[in-house]
DNA sequence: CTTGACCTTCACCCAGTATGAAGGTTTATA
DNA sequence: TATAAACCTTCATACTGGGTGAAGGTCAAG
């Protein structure tokens, strides 16, 4: 029989762990004082510490030990303990490695470019939401602009002004070219908005209401500048979406954060919104 | 400019974090109204905020994050960073691998015995500490038990009692077999004892004090049992080793926790030690 | 009779943020 | 002009899963 302070030696864990446990009804003294409250281990307990110190070690917290030990846990019920765990570790692990891909590519784009990146690419989720709006090819950029200016002076007068959200673009086209791009542009809406709004523009089209579809990932990189320059966000966005396991996936959304004047059109704020699923 | 809320919306970060962020220094709106405290952000912050999401994530802390964004630091700075970062990821990457294997060990070994190993292997680290011993071939097992019981005998009188430790013995056979093993067998000592202590056996035979080195990564698995039924900790050991990374060093120790008389000899309890190197 | 080991209980620490409540202004809408 | 919603500050608390330490007192061995 040892006291608590040599059984402590051997074990070589702390007497307070072992009061904490006995307190816990974790590991308990084969024999307590009742006089003295004292406690006394016996050698054969040792084992059953060490059992205790391994499980910890494999990352079971002290509640599912203790279920573990007394309840004479069956060994199958034991086997999908630990799978649980294994499969939690297998997750971290996953992430952790895609943190250290992240990571290790932007070592490397110091490496080569000198410099950190003037983008970073954060991953939002974003609900459904109503946007007013016209597909339409666009035969070159500045048909945009035109049709922002109209849509200025007609919007106040069809929808309350609280409920005009950010001016949007939602790319159809899979491939990139400056030329004849099929476009969705128009605004978005916040809050309750009739369903069979429209709004006919002096060129004879028409927008209409529709919702854009809720997105859990969604890869977004923020830029200043003039809203063509756009590109290296894109390559950015592939590459870690790469890195970081996840396939892009939708049309790209471009919301205009700010829109600045054309005389200051390289303050432009735009969000680029790529949707994506994890692979 | 937007106000805490609706920018809090864009970036998808809490107005209780934005100001918090204001608070730390990491990140200040454009403007705050000095007669109202109102924050009032503008778009082009968009891609800072971004950016210490992005270094948050990449696992950086804000205190970190606050050098890096205010000092301007240079590109081979946060290179370093980075590469700290990296280091430290790839540090609990190799642990989580060691504890998933592990644990993929005893799955696996519950799936071909039924049922949960009767020993656990503990990594503990062990003192210097002084041995009083006699290095001898033994012909065969019974003669450790004469040997102890004349030691019991003499030892009382040549030795302050509370020194004396634990009856150990150290295999210095590489091979296991029943008979003709090189091994030491001894009683450890605690405290301070005099260097050149010897005692003779009634065979002639001389034990002398000698220290045993300090081990810093022991592999242990006590055990209940015949001493003489020790293999299956022994295999366990070996196979511990190989999933956790290690590599068996030493002479092993075994360590007499309880000595259980002759006719309980099967309550023995004996700590294993096997001295080990991390690969 | 002294010293060291032990007892209980309670509080506090770790790390790194994030959240919430209380109590009070400000702004915008009806 | 009333009222709701948004904002302000400050302070406290949460989280996770434990571990450590002090205070104040009792016990045991030599």
């Amino acid at each position: 029989m040892f006291q608590i302070g040599e059984f402590s030696r051997i074990a070589q864990v702390s007497a307070s762990q072992l009061r904490n446990y006995d307190q816990l009804g974790l590991f308990k003294p084969e024999k307590v004082d009742l006089q003295t409250g004292y406690r006394y281990y016996g050698a054969r307990q040792l084992p059953q510490l060490n059992r205790i110190i391994a499980l910890k070690e494999m990352g079971l917290t002290l509640a599912q030990i203790k279920r573990l030990v007394d309840e004479q846990i069956s060994s199958d019920e034991l086997r999908g303990m630990l799978m649980m765990k294994k499969a939690q570790i297998e997750q971290t692990l996953h992430e952790e490695v895609m943190r250290l891909r992240y990571i290790e590519s932007r070592i490397e784009q110091i490496d080569i470019e000198g410099k950190m990146a003037d983008y970073d690419i954060v991953i939002k989720s974003v609900k459904a939401q109503p946007m007013l709006s016209l597909r339409t090819i666009l035969p070159e950029p500045k048909a945009a602009q035109k049709l922002l200016r109209e849509l200025r002076q007609l919007l106040p007068s069809k929808v309350n002004k609280r409920s005009i959200g950010h001016f949007s673009a939602i790319m159809h086209s899979d491939w990139f070219s400056e030329t004849d791009l099929d476009t969705e542009l128009g605004f978005l809406l916040e809050g309750a908005v009739e369903d069979n709004l429209t709004l006919t523009l002096s060129t004879g089209e028409e927008l209409r209401v529709r919702e854009l579809e809720a997105e859990r990932n969604m890869l977004t990189v923020t830029r200043v500048g003039h809203p063509k320059t756009g590109h290296g966000s894109y390559s950015a966005l592939g590459m870690w979406a790469q890195a970081k396991g996840y396939r892009l996936a939708g049309p790209v959304r471009e919301v205009f954060i700010n829109l600045a004047p054309p005389d200051r059109i390289h303050e432009t704020v735009t969000e680029i919104q790529y949707p994506a699923r994890p692979i």
